[in-house]
DNA sequence: TAGAGTAAGTTACAAAAAGTAACCGGTATG
DNA sequence: CATACCGGTTACTTTTTGTAACTTACTCTA
């Protein structure tokens, strides 16, 4: 895991941690989590399941996440306009991996919690 | 893994979410993932291999991961002041969990900067 | 027939987060 | 005698996010 790492002499930039930094970010995961759970979503159905997000940051995160080859966006010339998102393979895959540390935070969640509540009485 | 969302009536905010959003943090996973690799890190060494962090958000994140567990600080009354960080069992499970998801990045990086570069062109 | 609603975003502005650089007091090093 | 290290903190600037209004063209409702 290190090992592409001088840590003598670091680099300006990795690019592994250039990618990772995209798809862990917090709306691009839950992005790719509801993806992952429903095979299509068009722009405002996504909206209602990523909770909170804004119309500015669901359409920049779709962008970098299309360009970056996770998802696929499909445009259909009716009126109104329908725009469909779904995961190409490569999404699908990472959704899996993703799944794992996901369902790793839902069992240990409460630790946490409780853990920050114990810190904050101290 | 989102059978505890009511997605119809969203909650008002999802723990595991908030949880998890902290922990994949750019920053928090590379000072996690550089203590899974050395067992104790002072400050100042952990500046050097979290390239790029600065002394406020490196001290901020600190504070944060120890309140969730994941880190533990010991403070030693000598002068200079010596302060080492290294992984509670809590943090030490969670990185394993984190390089799982750091392998399949380094693996599949060269995808998303190929896929990046293609879609650029456009 | 006026009014509202839907679709997938964009835009201008405000708020929050992150980055930058100087600084602290005491010690060891050159 | 000046410099660098130790583990941070502080004030200030820049970047990123969030908020809310707006767009175009059609459909549904009263």
């Amino acid at each position: 895991m290190f090992g592409h790492i001088d840590y003598k002499n670091p680099p300006e930039l990795c690019p592994v941690r250039d990618v990772m930094s995209v798809a862990s970010d917090q709306w691009s995961a839950l992005i790719i989590l509801w993806l992952g759970y429903f095979p299509v979503l068009r722009f405002n159905k996504l909206k209602k399941f990523v909770y909170g997000i804004s119309n500015k940051v669901l359409s920049q995160r779709l962008k970098v996440l299309e360009a970056d080859g996770y998802i696929q966006r499909k445009a259909y010339a009716e009126v109104p306009i329908r725009v469909e998102y779904s995961l190409t393979d490569f999404g699908q895959s990472y959704v899996e991996k993703l799944l794992e540390l996901t369902e790793w935070m839902q069992t240990n969640s409460p630790k946490v919690l409780a853990n920050r509540e114990k810190y904050g009485l101290i």
